[in-house]
RNA sequence: CGGGGUGUAGCGCAGCCCGGUAGCGCACCUGCUUUGGGAGCAGGGGGCCGCCGGUUCAAAUCCGGCCACCCCGACCA
C-alpha cells in the first residue's frame, strides 16, 4: 500500500469523544471511525488488522476440524419462539417484513445451528461435527462503550459443537480450550483462562479467556500459587478474619448513624466487626434480608444465582421501612421477617449489627445462634483473600473478555428437534457446545497491552503490515527509486510492506510511522547518499537500529526476532 | 434504565453569565521560502452555532421541549 492515495486519516489530537487508550489510537491512527453509538467503520488499516485477526482464528478453527460456514444475520422469529429466547432478551434487535412477519438480528446462532443439526444429521456416524463462521452480530447493548471493545454491532468468530455424548462434548470443548490457547498466544496477548458464571443459559460449565488491559469490564480473580482463576462474578475468595472483641450482647444507641463507615467510627470498631444489612427484592422471591461483613460488597449475580436465577434490586426505603420497621442505617437481622441470606464469611464471631429500631445498633450478634441464615457465598473477592484452593493470596485484575467457550447441552436440540439416532436405534438429542471470539477486542486489547507515548505498537502476526517504509524526501529521485526497490524487494519477500510516497515534510511521516505502529520502519533518506545505506528501525523499545545497504534490506528485515513466527 | 457531562468549520476549542458583524489553533486551497521528528510568511475557501418552538426590534447567547454523543452505575445468552 502506498500512503499517499490511501484513506489513512491519521489525527493530530485526541478525539474529544474517546476515553479509552484503544479507542483515541485507533480514531488517531485512521483505523475506524464512529458512524453511531456502538457502531464503527473500519477503514483499510483496521480493515487489515481485522483480517489478519480473522485469519489466525480461522487458521486454528480448520486445525481441530472445523467447516467454515455462514449463517443469516436476519432470521425468522419462530426459531427463537422455539427455543425460548423471543423474550426477556432486551439486547435483540426485532423486526417486522413487509407482510408483519417477526424477524430478529441475530445476536448469536445457537438456533440456526440446531435448526441445521435436525434437518442434517440422523446418525452418531455424523457425528461429531465442528461448525463455525466469521459474522456480524448485532446486540442492542444498554450501553456500547471504549470504542470497539462494546458495541451494538460485530463480528465474531462462532463455533458450535455437535457431539452423541457429554463425554464426547469435553473433548471438543478441550479442542476448542486449546486451539483458543494458540489463537491468542499467535495474537500476542496476554490472557488468562478463567472459570465463569454459566448465567442465565444454564449450560454445563464454561471458560472465559480475558485478557488484562486498563479499559477492560470485567475482573478476575488469580491465585500465583496454584493457578485458581476465575471471573469475580463466581470467583470465591476467603477474607481473613478480624480479631473478635470479648462482651455480650447489649443495644447500643447510635443516633444519626447509618453507614457502616459512621457506624465503625462512632463505636470505635473495626468494620470488619459490623454486619453490613442489605433488603433485597426478588422478582419472583420477594424481600431477602442480605447480610455481608461491612467491609465487604454484595456482588448481585451471587445473590441472584444464590435465589435460583431470580432478577434481584435493592429495595426502596419505603420498602425497607415497611419490612423492617425501620430506615435503612438501623436494619439488621433480628427479629428480621422473611428469609435471611449471610456470606459465608459470617458464620463465626460477633458483630455489630442494626436493630431495627431508629437509632440503635445490637452488640455481640452472633449468626446462626442469634438468628437463622442461610449462608452462601455473596461477597465480591477482594485482592488479598485467600485462594480457596491454596489459601494463597489472591490478586484481581481488570480484563476484557476477549473470548469464551461454553458447554451448552442439549437445551437447543431438544427445543429445535435435533435428534440422532444412537447405535442401539435410539433417538437421542445432540449434545452441543457454543464457542465465541471477538477479533476486533484482540486488535484493540493487543493496543491496550502494548502502546506507548508515541502510538500503537503491533504483535507482528496481527499488525497492518510488517514494514513501514518512509522516504524522507520525495525531491531526491535516488531515495524514491530506492524505497520503490525496497517496497517492491519486500512484497516480493512475502514481507507486507506499506511506503509513505505522501509529500510530507519527514516529522510528518515519523510521527504518523510512530502512530501506525508497524513493527519494522525503514528509513530511506540522506544516509542513502552520504553513506549508501537505509535504516531499518524497530518499533517496540528499543528501538533497535541497522544501517545496511538496500540491497540487504529484506534478509536484515527477516532475520529480525520481532517477525519471528511471521512469514 | 438511574446519575453526570457535552453539542459552534473536517479535528481540538473560545464566544453563551451580560442578546446586536461567528472567532482561534490545526487541517484544506494558492504563492514564495523550507525539507531527518507534527515548518515559516502572505493570501484564501469552508458554518442550518444539534433540532423544534417561545420571548424579543434582534437569539449561538434567554426560556421550554426533543434528539445525539461521551462518562459512572445497572445490564451484558
Amino acid at each position: 500500500m502506498r500512503l499517499a492515495k490511501s484513506l489513512v486519516p491519521t489525527l493530530r489530537e485526541d478525539p474529544a469523544d474517546a476515553e479509552a487508550l484503544s479507542h483515541k489510537l485507533m480514531l488517531r491512527a485512521g483505523l475506524i471511525r464512529q458512524l453511531a453509538a456502538g457502531i464503527y467503520v473500519y477503514l483499510p488499516i483496521g480493515h487489515r488488522v481485522h483480517e489478519k485477526v480473522s485469519n489466525i482464528i480461522r487458521e486454528e478453527m480448520n486445525a481441530i476440524g472445523g467447516q467454515e460456514i455462514t449463517m443469516p444475520v436476519l432470521q425468522p422469529a419462530e426459531l427463537w419462539q422455539k427455543s425460548g429466547r423471543w423474550d426477556g432478551i432486551p439486547e435483540m434487535f426485532k423486526l417486522q417484513d413487509r407482510y408483519g412477519r417477526d424477524m430478529v438480528l441475530g445476536m448469536t446462532h445457537e438456533e440456526v445451528i440446531a435448526w441445521i443439526a435436525s434437518r442434517e444429521i440422523r446418525s452418531y456416524r455424523d457425528l461429531p461435527q465442528i461448525w463455525y463462521q466469521v459474522q456480524t452480530k448485532e446486540r442492542d447493548e444498554a450501553r456500547p462503550r471504549s470504542g470497539v471493545l462494546r458495541t451494538r454491532e460485530f463480528v465474531m468468530k462462532d463455533s458450535y459443537t455437535l457431539d452423541p455424548d457429554v463425554a464426547a462434548l469435553d473433548r471438543s470443548y478441550a479442542a476448542h480450550e486449546s486451539a483458543y490457547r494458540k489463537i491468542f498466544e499467535r495474537c500476542g496477548l496476554h490472557f488468562h483462562v478463567v472459570e465463569s458464571d454459566t448465567g442465565m443459559m444454564g449450560g454445563l460449565g464454561a471458560h472465559e479467556f480475558q485478557a488484562p488491559c486498563a479499559a477492560g469490564e470485567d475482573e478476575i480473580a488469580l491465585c500465583a500459587g496454584c493457578g485458581y482463576a476465575a471471573n469475580v462474578e463466581i470467583a470465591r475468595g476467603v477474607p481473613a478474619a478480624p480479631v473478635f472483641p470479648p462482651g455480650g450482647r447489649e443495644e447500643v444507641a447510635t443516633p444519626n448513624v447509618k453507614t457502616i463507615a459512621e457506624v465503625s467510627a462512632f463505636l470505635k470498631i473495626d468494620p470488619r466487626l459490623t454486619i453490613k444489612s442489605l433488603l433485597y427484592v426478588g422478582k419472583r422471591t420477594g424481600p431477602v434480608l442480605v447480610l455481608l461483613r461491612g467491609d465487604h460488597v454484595l456482588h448481585e449475580r451471587k445473590l441472584a444465582r444464590a435465589l435460583g436465577g431470580d432478577e434481584v434490586r435493592p429495595a426502596h426505603a419505603e420498602e425497607v421501612r415497611q419490612h423492617l420497621g425501620a430506615p435503612a442505617g438501623s436494619v439488621g437481622p433480628l427479629g428480621a421477617r422473611g428469609p435471611i441470606l449471610a456470606d459465608e464469611a459470617l458464620r463465626d464471631g460477633d458483630y455489630v449489627v442494626g436493630a431495627n429500631r431508629e437509632g440503635y445498633h445490637v452488640r455481640g450478634v452472633s449468626p446462626g445462634r442469634d438468628f437463622e441464615a442461610r449462608f452462601v457465598d455473596l461477597h465480591t473477592v477482594a485482592a488479598g483473600e485467600a485462594c480457596p484452593q491454596c489459601g494463597k493470596p489472591l490478586a484481581v485484575e481488570r480484563v476484557i473478555e476477549v473470548g469464551n467457550i461454553f458447554k451448552l447441552g442439549t437445551k437447543y436440540s431438544e427445543a429445535l428437534g435435533a435428534l440422532y439416532l444412537d447405535e442401539s436405534g435410539k433417538e437421542q438429542p445432540i449434545v452441543m457446545g457454543s464457542y465465541g471470539i471477538g477479533p476486533a477486542r484482540i486488535a484493540a486489547a493487543a493496543i491496550e497491552q502494548n502502546a506507548d507515548a508515541d502510538g500503537i505498537v503491533w504483535p507482528a502476526s496481527i499488525a497492518p503490515f510488517h514494514v513501514h517504509i518512509v522516504v524522507v524526501s520525495l525531491r531526491d529521485a535516488g531515495q524514491v527509486a530506492a524505497a520503490e526497490e525496497i517496497y517492491t524487494a519486500c512484497r516480493a519477500a512475502g514481507l507486507d510492506a506499506v511506503l509513505d510516497n505522501r509529500d510530507e515534510r519527514p516529522g510528518v511521516k515519523f510521527k504518523d510511522a510512530d502512530l501506525l505502529g508497524v513493527p519494522v520502519r525503514v528509513t530511506v533518506g540522506n544516509a542513502l547518499a552520504k553513506e549508501g545505506v537505509v535504516e531499518i528501525k524497530e518499533r517496540r523499545a528499543p528501538r533497535a537500529e541497522h544501517r545496511v545497504p538496500k540491497a540487504q534490506v529484506v534478509t536484515t528485515i527477516q532475520s529480525l526476532e520481532v517477525l519471528r513466527g511471521v512469514r
